[in-house]
RNA sequence: CGCGGGGUGGAGCAGUCUGGUAGCUCGUCGGGCUCAUAACCCGAAGGUCGCCAGUUCAAAUCUGGCCCCCGCAACCA
């Protein structure tokens, strides 16, 4: 904290009713590779993350596992921890919203709002959806939640509201003003389509809650939720509690965001704080959503994606390399297992790692393991070479450094792996190994190796913020002193290899995997994550959405289910999807009409005739607009969920019951 | 006219803001090399950049129109 200057960022604090998962794991790991990378640009950085803990869901959470809100909180907010600690990551400060220094800091930045006249006590009249803790403008009885779709409530609730509407042109402004304070522009215009459409002000505290900040003065009400956490950004940094901190940290540099909460922190945020006078943060970035084998990430889906498993098996840095490689930051990303395993393989372990392995292995052999240096009296032959690495590597600094100042990582990173294919080429030109054998071209040998050795560290303090351990790892094996995390990635160039010391010990950074072992490697340790063996003893008590593993039964429950035997009297695809048939199916007493999601697999042709498993007491359902009145079961083979239909060895009557 | 994302060689994607040789990874075919993690290097096949019209000397890129695909219950970055 000398006269460096400084750079603030912050992940979302995330919320406790749900464990976290991939993509929890993808924003933080982004901002910690933005952080070590202003590090090595000379900032004095800090990351915060922290925890949401207040709030409805996590009361009815708490309610329904038995235990008191803050229990849950502790538990779920030590997971977290746990998590980033797991990674890695280098997180500076952790808020949790429950602590006293952040209650301090909210009603802080509320008395300054109220002091302005920002804050009025009114009554909202209107639908509220309670499970999302949210009023609804659509004023129709029942409307559908916009964010859950659940039918909401009629409530008349006295609250205090938020002159949201008294910032519509300063927002404007904001957004206009040069330095794009919202971030990709296509989400920019985003939010200034929704402000240009008018601000109506915004309900602040809630009555119904009580696992909340109490508000100043008025103790029946407590703060809402987004009102409170995004204060935390301020409580990281010492709000009313550090003075000498807050002054040197706020504003905030940099907000990272997932793109579903660009409105609180693009309008509501700024607006807060433009009602209590504080600055503004420089800038929000939203970025997007990771698809899981082109599907969204979700519980149903039984897609959820954790962060751990893919660590374990192929390290750390190749989750990095992966999320920020395999994603054009601010876009969706696709998260297939094939990419995973094809890239690690191909640019980590064929790539990089065989380079410095092939490199190391030069140097061990035909120097004894000490890093040549350069050499005199070269010939202009002899020079062209290097010459034109050294020229590749400025352009490589140059174009990775302007990207990673962008943000996008994926482009920094083609440039480094452009940089390390140019190295194997010239490798491959100079052929070292045949010089090795030509006692009176030894001035050329050291003259290449040492050019393979100085582009490998420089590689090293390049790919640093994105792969820090391996970058380290290499940086060892190089034989290089000094912290490669203090390096200034800014002033790197050729000619900063110490040479004339001896080589560490070699070992591969990234050993080639099977790609099939690897797979079931993967996928088994995500099966323990998801379906933890023995739930500790005090329980484990999961959100009521969010139960733990497969629920059991009993045979009351089971005994409800009607599945009869049934045959296919006719099939045909449903007209505009491509997985549905409609089907007729006999099942002893009536011929049902059912529609299933076979049709990828099945032709209808085929199954005509076929004796099927049906569950026939399910609630009719419209798919595509056509009534479905049971389902026929089938297998869910394979990461696909590919359907294989259920059916019999022996014939069996149509109509029979199962039991 | 609900919101958002997208349509680029066999697959997955960059590039589109700031028009001017269509790039990357994988895959396929042929060759080279042997230091290295069966790796690396060279070469080849393969694209009317969804469609139509416009602007321009020049369009994947700008403008207008059209078609198609995906996500929007819960969880949620």
């Amino acid at each position: 904290m000398t006269g460096k200057p400084k750079y603030y960022l912050t992940t979302p604090i995330y919320y406790v009713n749900a464990r976290p998962h991939m993509g929890h794991a993808y924003t933080t790991i982004v901002a910690d590779t933005i952080a070590r990378y202003k590090r090595m640009r000379g900032y004095d950085v800090v990351l915060t993350t922290g925890t949401d803990e207040h709030g409805q869901k996590i009361e009815r959470a708490a309610k329904a596992a038995g235990v008191h809100p803050e229990k849950l909180a502790d538990r779920v907010s030590a997971e977290y921890r746990q998590l980033w600690q797991e990674l890695g990551l280098q997180i500076d400060r952790f808020v949790r919203t429950t602590e006293p220094r952040h209650e301090r800091a909210v009603r802080r930045l509320l008395l300054k709002a109220r002091d302005n006249g920002f804050i009025y006590k009114g009554s909202y009249e209107g639908q509220y959806c309670v499970f999302d803790e949210l009023y609804v403008d659509d004023p129709t009885p029942n409307a559908p939640c916009p964010e859950c779709g659940r039918p909401t409530e009629r409530v008349t609730e006295e609250n205090y509201f938020f002159k949201l509407s008294a910032f519509q042109d300063r927002l404007l402004k904001l957004y206009e003003d040069g330095d794009g304070f919202v971030q990709p522009e296509t989400r920019r215009n985003e939010v200034r389509t929704f402000v240009q459409g008018g601000l109506r002000d915004l309900s602040v505290s809630r009555t119904s809650v009580k696992w909340g900040i109490p508000w100043p003065d008025d103790d029946k009400h407590v703060f809402y939720v987004w009102y409170d956490a995004l204060t935390s950004y301020m409580t990281a940094v010492g709000y009313g509690d550090d003075e000498l901190q807050w002054e040197r940290y706020w504003p905030a540099d940099l907000h990272l965001i997932g793109k579903e909460i660009l409105r609180f922190h693009a309008v509501y945020w700024p607006a807060f704080l433009m009602a209590a006078d504080e600055p503004l943060p420089k800038q929000v970035f939203a970025h997007g959503w990771w698809l899981f084998e082109q599907e969204k990430m979700s519980k149903s889906r039984g897609n959820m994606q954790y962060p751990q498993p893919v660590a374990r098996v192929l390290g750390v840095d190749a989750l990095r390399y992966f999320l920020l490689r395999e994603m054009v930051f601010g876009q969706d990303g696709n998260f297939s297992r094939e990419s995973l395993i094809t890239r690690y393989n191909s640019d980590l372990a064929n790539g990089l790692g065989n380079l410095a392995s092939r490199t190391l292995a030069m140097i061990e052999r035909y120097c004894d393991g000490v890093i040549p240096g350069p050499v005199e009296a070269m010939s202009e032959k002899e020079l062209r070479a290097p010459l034109d690495l050294n020229l590749h590597l400025k352009l490589t600094i140059e174009g990775s450094l302007k990207h990673y100042d962008a943000f996008q990582f994926s482009r920094a990173l083609e440039f480094i792996w452009g940089f390390v294919a140019e190295v194997d080429k010239y490798l491959t030109a100079q052929q070292p190994w045949k010089l090795a054998e030509d006692l009176s071209k030894r001035s050329e040998l050291v003259r290449v190796l040492n050019a393979a050795a100085e582009s490998l560290r420089a590689i090293c303090v390049l790919m640093y913020p994105v792969l820090p351990t391996s970058a380290e790892r290499i940086w060892q094996q190089l034989g290089q002193r000094g912290n490669l995390r203090e390096q200034q990635i800014d002033k790197l160039e050729w000619g900063q290899l110490e040479f004339g010391t001896h080589i560490g010990e070699l070992k591969a950074i990234f050993p080639r995997v099977e790609k099939k072992e690897a797979w079931e490697r993967i996928e088994a340790m995500e099966e323990e994550i998801k379906h933890p063996a023995a739930p500790a003893a005090g329980g484990t008590p999961a959100a009521p959405a969010a139960p733990q593993g497969p629920v059991k039964i009993g045979i009351e429950d089971f005994t409800k289910i009607e599945m009869r035997v049934g045959q296919i009297k006719s099939a045909e695809k449903v007209a505009g999807a491509d997985r549905l048939l409609k089907i007729l199916v006999d099942i002893g007493e009536e011929v049902r009409q059912v529609v299933a999601g076979i049709a990828e697999v099945y032709k209808p042709e085929e199954i005509v005739g076929r004796k099927v498993v049906v569950v026939v007491n399910l609630q009719p359902r419209k798919l595509r607009g056509v009534e479905s009145n049971g389902m026929i079961v089938a297998a869910s083979v394979g990461p696909e969920g590919k359907p294989v239909l259920a059916g019999f060895l022996e014939d069996v009557p149509v109509g029979s019951r199962l039991k």
